[in-house]
DNA sequence: TTTAGTAAGTAAAACGTTTTACCACAATCG
DNA sequence: CGATTGTGGTAAAACGTTTTACTTACTAAA
């Protein structure tokens, strides 16, 4: 702006404007005519022209002046309602868009959000969350942004909440349970309109209980079930059905078995896996099972299995990690792959797939999952919102057998 | 707590208030007198019987136990003050620790906090933060969480924080470039006190300079140089130099460049191995440079490398998963390593280096480069509160050679 | 005996929104 | 012509803290 639009807007002549800018020592420059003042600069003239206007004593006078400097011309909705001459609320009625049951003219309704571009107005997000009790962002916390699968959910998850233009900020737990939801605890409750738990937690229960404490709306996605808080799981018990139907039929008869037994998922899948092969009639052969905690026992894990007396003749891994890692070692131990081994996977995140060793796996369908879960959060929230309360729900998400060629009959 | 309790506390007789509870619908229960009342309930009743001394209108007053009523009892810092019989000003400050200008009695700060404790007070950091200016959260954007070296980044400045009590919470961009910034960007400012780029954004000059106009104190972190924001980067161009001597040292003469030059970090390393080949009088063949832009585009240029009429003596990879994907892919080929070809990386956080191929690569501290950005962006938050202009800086880290076995002197 | 200083607080404004309750005016209806 | 119903707003309270400017009671010094 220039000065002698500024001087028409206040209606008032230079000098005055000249002699209040020196005495409460505004950082304004009146000098040119011509001269260019920034926005904030304006609206801070403004301020004090509007402070001196209400008639109070010096000394408030002064001190609402300094407030003003400190503030630096922050605008806020009430300079937007004072340049455009309405009031407050309507203001906030107009650029919030959501209670449409007041009627507003169409010219008011523009001069409102013309103003509020031409200042540069841009609203407080956290005033507005202290009002309105809604945030209008979604907190989700991963238990290992390292695994491959959880990230995918996250991304999924992302990608579904920018349809719907919120936004969601993440935290994680850097491999111990609970630490990322004990660090946000405190803040969890009043930041977030909602929650969404990535992967199981191995504490998380008690999480859960505060939680619902709270009453925070809560989704558990691919973690464990619990009877207080909805939740997002695959269903592992055909996950490994179709992978063990897979394997059988192929005349597999000797399968081990490595996951790390610290998910839940992977507690599920061992135990249909155990009652499967039960049914099946094979023996209940305990050495072949393996549950190492890290990659590095991994690696050990397989060597050992090929080096087995009479080593068996499929290695059944809970991840595309293991697996691919599997087939490292077993290639570099001068095993091929499907003829003298066959190895599996679980998860179908394997992203690099087409350069190492196509895997035959378990897919488990992430974007589905993401979907569902950020629909029930959008319930629970809508319903937490009308004050009343939710039951919680348990969606189990069919994963899909995807054979690629590290899987085939073994040799006789 | 105990019905009795509760009459005693409010000095009133059980009948008034049941009267009271009636006449104003309270979902209070006060049948038996040895019935357990919970927290919220007695602050509810406690709430309505101030409302009730206050002396207005009846009608206000139902007004009052209404909103009383929808807000469940949640208990604030005047709860506490009513229940301790002192000002909320004084809870707060005694809860907050931060103003010790002022001396507070041994005796009422301990009444205080028993208090706090006792009502299960949970201070709401929406109000705390509105008014004083001051989230205590950090916020980290993070170009792509699928970088193994990224992700290193921000767990190290996590764990910096988390050693200052402070709480950071992280968005990602999931390859596209500023998206995450674009998303965040309403509430950046008002919902951090300050922000790590983690990664260097294509477009983050735009998002840089909308930064600055808000007057975020922002650092970069292993992104780009910009002069009006503090940057912590790695010392491209000592990394390679180390990384060439040794090459050299060992007799290599053709060597071949793979790297994504999507990354500015990998257009210096690149500038770098151009001068310091010419500098050795090598020369200056464009076909062994390789710019691939995934994974997939990275294999097939690996693989083109191979089959070369006269292939390079060694392939400088400029991440570990590159590097690590051409030893995979040279392998696969029949190729061995070192003995046939040397493969380098750079980043230096291959996890899984003991299991794969032991990689000669140049390892970037990103510990350092974390308590560095920390320290700075602490700086710029300090100087901020003030309400002082700080200066940016640039740091810049020192890369070191870590030689092991996928690199030596090539064949005869 | 006044004065100054200090310890231990209090009262109220402020942060920037949203929301509630109300109001003026014009048009419509019986 | 008076009552009713929309239309297009306004004024002010409320959200739950922090912070500023006062206050009171007491002690020590002059």
């Amino acid at each position: 702006m220039f000065l002698n639009e500024i001087v028409d807007a206040c209606g008032m002549p230079v000098e005055a404007l000249r002699e209040i800018k020196i005495k409460y020592n505004l950082s304004i420059s009146l000098e040119d005519e011509t001269q260019e003042i920034s926005i904030n600069d304006y609206i801070i003239l403004r301020k004090v022209l509007y402070a001196l206007s209400e008639k109070l004593p010096e000394e408030k006078i002064r001190q609402k002046i300094n407030r003003i400097i400190k503030n630096k011309g922050n605008i806020t909705i009430s300079d937007v309602a004072m340049e455009a001459g309405v009031s407050v609320g309507l203001v906030s009625r107009i650029l919030n868009k959501r209670d449409n049951s007041i009627k507003i003219s169409e010219e008011t309704k523009n001069r409102i959000e013309e103003t509020a571009t031409r200042l540069g107005y841009k609203a407080n997000p956290i005033a507005s969350a202290l009002r309105s009790r809604q945030s209008g962002i979604i907190g989700a916390v991963v238990r290992d942004i390292g695994d491959p699968f959880l990230r995918q959910l996250v991304q999924d998850v992302q990608l579904e909440y920018k349809k719907q233009d919120s936004v969601i900020l993440m935290s994680h737990a850097m491999h111990e349970a609970g630490m990322a939801l004990q660090q946000i605890k405190h803040i969890v409750n009043y930041w977030f309109d909602g929650l969404i738990i990535v992967g199981d937690m191995v504490e998380d229960i008690i999480i859960y209980n505060e939680l619902i404490n709270n009453s925070l709306p809560v989704v558990s996605l691919a973690g464990r079930n619990h009877e207080k808080v909805s939740t997002v799981t695959f269903d592992d018990e055909s996950g490994i059905k179709q992978l063990f139907a897979h394997l059988y039929d192929l005349g597999h008869r000797s399968i081990a078995f490595v996951g790390n037994i610290l998910h839940t998922s992977v507690q599920n899948r061992m135990h249909t896996f155990i009652n499967l092969q039960r049914e099946a009639g094979l023996p209940d052969d305990k050495s072949l099972f393996f549950t190492p905690k890290n990659t590095t026992e991994a690696v050990q894990c397989v060597k050992n299995i090929l080096n087995l007396e009479k080593p068996p003749t499929a290695i059944l891994c809970t991840s595309d990690d293991f697996a691919q890692l599997a087939a490292n070692v077993a290639i570099q131990a001068g095993w091929k792959i499907p003829e003298d081994i066959t190895i599996t996977g679980y998860n179908g995140t394997n992203e690099l797939h087409e350069l190492y060793i196509p895997l035959t796996t378990v897919r488990q369908p992430s974007e589905q999952a993401a979907v569902e879960a950020v629909k029930e959060l959008n319930r629970q929230i809508q319903i937490n919102l009308q004050g009343m309360e939710y039951k919680p729900v348990n969606i189990n998400i069919e994963p899909e057998l995807i054979i690629r060629s590290s899987s085939a009959a073994p040799r006789k």
